[in-house]
DNA sequence: AATTTCCTACCTGTTTTCCGGTAGTTTCGG
DNA sequence: CCGAAACTACCGGAAAACAGGTAGGAAATT
């Protein structure tokens, strides 16, 4: 049977939201409050010693950033899947949240049982979105994908390893080049960044998806 | 009446999966196939001219990568919801496509009524994946979550000037410190990062989510 | 009370980047 | 065939980063 309640911890610094969901998920058939923090500290180390299988998570808690506190709590406790629950409507907060490792997102707004399916589908293993969410994913506002430099073939190549922490004279060898024609390269790719140097450049160019993993 | 075809294009170089992708929508209630293209050449040139209501696009066509050809059909045809068709299973990728504004992801295994579903998903505005798709992101593998270097408060507010492409000397002038502290506190992130120069670091930094947009 | 960590500050010297140009060749589309 | 990009290569000088140290004081932890 794999019909054992699923453990549920909640962690939100706003009083009524938190007993809130309690009642809510108490109510709830299969679903069990594991515990209850009003913050980041508390919540880590609760799950330092005992099992969640679902962390509700409010991202603004006072004492840790949202984004922070879910790297550390998939360290500490890589079962307890992770929904983050947040105000935040953006998609960057969203993406950084999974590429975080959170299993799912969900504005406050979030209708009773919307969360409560989103629960279970979190605790199957799934990726799981509020219907707002999932809105506000598929429709990037025209403001958001920002204009993007066009660079040049190589000039990809040589972003790609300057980013890899290549200095220039490196990069001239590797690609049988001068380091003259590699310097010119970069001051390119630093004007059509509009960068005064490499590191906000790389900033950028990973935040636009320019450099991957 | 909101019940006209949804118009759909297909991008894929390989002809096989165009043609039974073609086949497989054509037989679909409430679908139209508006065009099919081999390349991104081809697809862009349609998207400039003609509509679609959703792109199923293969992100590794011959011509262009995925991401780039992503961001180019939300500039020219914002319209256009973009579902990515894909072997690549690795979440970073997935993440990717969704910075760049797609609107769903699909690995190319996707059941047929499956594939129907995102569709009409997509075209009602929302967010959509095939249900592996859902799995590889809900369960980030340990080692994606790779080891972050614990920084000082310290050190992460000086990380966030550099890659905000400040130098030292700005950085000591704007934190009231000497321009030495500064150093040593770069030095020290250098070391943590493991990196050997800013450039790879800040990369690092992005990547990892330290520094946000 | 002792240890560790963090923040601060300094020194010297080398390497690299950054800035401002110029300019020849190839490649590709109109 | 012409123009526009793109790629290549160069110069000189100023500014910044990088490397490998040392070191004192404060705060927290043991």
């Amino acid at each position: 049977m794999s019909s054992q309640a699923i453990q549920i911890a909640i962690a939100d610094d706003h009083p009524l939201i938190l007993e809130g969901l309690q009642k809510l998920l108490e109510a709830a058939p299969g679903m069990e409050i594991a515990g209850c923090f009003g913050s980041g500290r508390e919540c880590l180390e609760f799950l330092q010693s005992s099992h969640a299988d679902i962390l509700l998570l409010d991202i603004a808690l006072p004492d840790a950033s949202g984004l922070d506190l879910c790297r550390e709590i998939r360290n500490i406790a890589p079962a307890t899947r992770i929904l983050a629950l947040s105000n935040h409507s953006e998609r960057s907060m969203i993406l950084q949240m999974l590429q975080q490792g959170a299993s799912g997102y969900l504005l406050k707004n979030v209708a009773a049982d919307e969360l409560i399916r989103c629960i279970r589908e979190a605790h199957e293993g799934l990726l799981t979105f509020s219907k707002a969410v999932r809105e506000i994913m598929a429709k990037p506002s025209a403001t958001e994908l920002r204009d993007m430099p066009q660079l040049t073939r190589r000039e990809k190549e040589i972003l790609l390893l300057i980013a890899d922490g290549k200095t220039t004279t490196d990069i001239a060898s590797m690609l049988h080049l001068s380091p003259l024609t590699v310097e010119t390269h970069r001051k390119n790719l630093l004007q059509k960044f509009g960068s005064p140097n490499v590191a906000s450049m790389i900033r950028l160019a990973v935040q636009q998806g320019l450099i991957q993993s």
